[in-house]
DNA sequence: GCCAATTCAATCCAAATGGATCAATGTTTT
DNA sequence: AAAACATTGATCCATTTGGATTGAATTGGC
C-alpha cells in the first residue's frame, strides 16, 4: 500500500488528531534535529535550552523545563554543554545559593541568531501548504491546546 | 517568572509555530508515554507498531515507517517485542521473501482496543479547550501540513 | 534556633536509541 | 547466467536517555 493511502487512512481514524500532530513533529524533527547535529554539533536539547536562555536572560534550569517538558537532567545535562562551550554563564542566584542564573555569552548569541534563521526557514518551509490566513488560524488552535488545563496534567492517565 | 508568562512569550516569538506544537506533542508524549508504559509494560513505539499491524493486517515493517517516522531498527525491535509476546505474528510474504507480512493475534487486538480506548480518551482530554468546529478546523489545516511535499524533504535542511 | 521536610541541580547507572553494518533475497546489467 | 547493485530487516555497539539517588541550600514547624 502507498504511503498516502496509509495516512490517509490513519488520519480518518479515531486517533486522527494525535496522529496528525505526532506525524508532523516526529517528521519535521527527524529532517531538524539531524541537521543541526550536523551542523552546530549540538543536540536539540542543547538548542532548545540556548534559545530559552537567550530569550530569557536569567532564566532558571527549572523554568527551561516549563518551556521545553523535559526531564530534569535533560536540561542539566545541555546546560553542562553549553557552559563548556563558552555559549552560556552561570550565576549562583543572590536569592537563593541553589539557583542558577543562566545568560547567553556573546559566542552563544551569535550561534542562537544562526539556529533561529535557520529553524525560521525550516519553518516557513513546513508551513508553506497553508495560507497566511490559514497559518494564524492554525497557530490560534493549537495555541489553546497547548494553553490548555489538561495537557500536562491528566486526569485520565492517573499518576 | 511564572509558567504563563514565559510561554506567552515564546508564543509570540518568530518560532511560535514550532514550538507551540512542539510543547503538544512533547507535553502529551510525556503524559502518555510514562502510563501506558506502565499499564501495558510496552514502550511508545510498540504500540504505534501494533496500531499500524492493527490497522493495516499484512502491513510491512518498512510500511510502519511511513506512518510513524522512526530509524528502522526500531520499528525491527518493536516487532520482536510484539512478536515475543504473542501479539502479532509474522509471516513471509509469497512475493518476496525479504519481506514479513504482519498480522495483529487474538490478544493483539484485545490489547488494541484497550490501548485505543485509552488514548482516544486522553485526546478528548487535551483538545477538550476546542469547540466541535474548532477541533475539525484544526484537524483540516493539521492535516494540509502533515501531507504537504517538505515536512519530511528539505530544501532548506540539506543534509 | 534546631531539626525535618522541601527544593534545586548534578550525578549514577540500567535501559533505550540510532547510525552503521550485515546477511539474505531480489533486480538489473552485460 | 554471472556479477554488480539494491532492498529488506536484524544485529552491533557507542552514545544518549531518563528515573532514581545524592548533595547542597532553603523553608517551615515547633
Amino acid at each position: 500500500m502507498s504511503a498516502e493511502k496509509l495516512l490517509e487512512t490513519v488520519f480518518a481514524g479515531e486517533l486522527r488528531e494525535l496522529m496528525v500532530l505526532s506525524y508532523i513533529v516526529l517528521g519535521n524533527n527527524a529532517v531538524t534535529n539531524r541537521c543541526i547535529e550536523r551542523r552546530f554539533g549540538m543536540p536539540v536539547q542543547a538548542w532548545s535550552a540556548l534559545y530559552a536562555i537567550g530569550t530569557f536572560p536569567g532564566i532558571r534550569a527549572k523554568e527551561i523545563r516549563q518551556l521545553f517538558p523535559r526531564p530534569q537532567n535533560t536540561i542539566s545535562r545541555a546546560v553542562t554543554l553549553l557552559e563548556g562551550r563558552g555559549l552560556v554563564v552561570q550565576k549562583i542566584s543572590p536569592s537563593d545559593a541553589r539557583e542558577k542564573l543562566l545568560f547567553a555569552t556573546k559566542s552563544g548569541k551569535e550561534m542562537l541568531s544562526q539556529l533561529i534563521e535557520v529553524s525560521r526557514d525550516r519553518q516557513e518551509e513546513w508551513l508553506s501548504p497553508l495560507t497566511p490566513d490559514e497559518r494564524s488560524m492554525f497557530f490560534e488552535l493549537a495555541r489553546k491546546v497547548a494553553t490548555g488545563p489538561n495537557l500536562l496534567c491528566s486526569t485520565v492517565m492517573t499518576r
